[in-house]
DNA sequence: ATATAATTTGTAATAATTCTAAATTATATT
DNA sequence: AATATAATTTAGAATTATTACAAATTATAT
């Protein structure tokens, strides 16, 4: 059993297969150990300081492939907005009206379903909205 | 215990305090009897129909109206479009990455989430994203 | 060190959705 | 039944997140 979570976010390119490049580092890393969710327009106000040749295209490209590779999660905000999310695993979200931050929720990861019988299943998602005990 | 799928459209805006119009009913009465989870762009194409004055703009700002007032369900498609669905209750979709169909899971409104403790939870969403059945 | 294929970048284009203001319509009241 | 008024519809313009494009740069294999 080999623990992820360990791994650096130049290993986990390399392990992806991937180019390893300085947008991919900044950017998985920032997604790593950042927590709020953000959005390619967050991300880029965050990592641009570091790397300040960094575009706002480049994190739209970069958060892409991270999806495509796996080694970040995509959410959708109520709004259509698209959020990322660093952390491994399945896990649910909860979206709160009020002050739109997202936070995870511990799930079991169920999906046996009569009507997915036949399909293949890729991804699942559970999410929640209301408003969060903070603003509750 | 009131069968609310005996409800007609009209019924329904009356039921919820909301104007009678031309547009609701038909849009209320198309959402009520399609299983196909349209879009606005969708929907105005099949509604124009037979409302010849029908606008786009009325699809998005009706579907929005009907959504607040709790009488169709909003779905986002895994690129961030937003789908209706008239059935009432709470149910689960599956989300056909191959032919981008959509179709109803049934399932539990299980929330007994440690994380949710003092939020007021207003919509639980379950989803699953693959390739359907047809497809596979 | 070099070749080359992938990636990044800045800008332009796209497309779903929202905004705006005038025209129309549903409902309550007389 | 006619009228007032507040809500809704409409058409088109504006917005905004995202994608497309083509040139410049860079990572990797040789």
């Amino acid at each position: 059993m080999i623990i992820q979570s360990s791994l650096s976010a130049q290993d986990r390119l390399r392990e992806a297969g991937i180019r390893v490049t300085v947008p991919r580092v900044s950017i998985l890393e920032f997604l790593m150990k950042d927590k709020t969710h953000p959005t390619c327009e967050a991300i880029y106000d965050a990592v641009k300081n570091n790397v300040d040749t960094l575009s706002l295209a480049s994190v739209y490209n970069v958060t892409e492939k991270l999806y495509e590779a796996g080694l970040v999660r995509r959410l959708l905000s109520p709004d259509g907005e698209y959020h990322y999310d660093g952390v491994y695993g399945f896990h649910g979200h909860f979206f709160c009206n009020k002050c739109n931050s997202i936070f995870d929720i511990k799930c079991d990861k169920n999906i046996e379903y009569e009507e997915l019988k036949g399909a293949q299943v890729q991804t699942v998602s559970f999410s929640t909205y209301g408003i969060c005990p903070k603003c509750n």
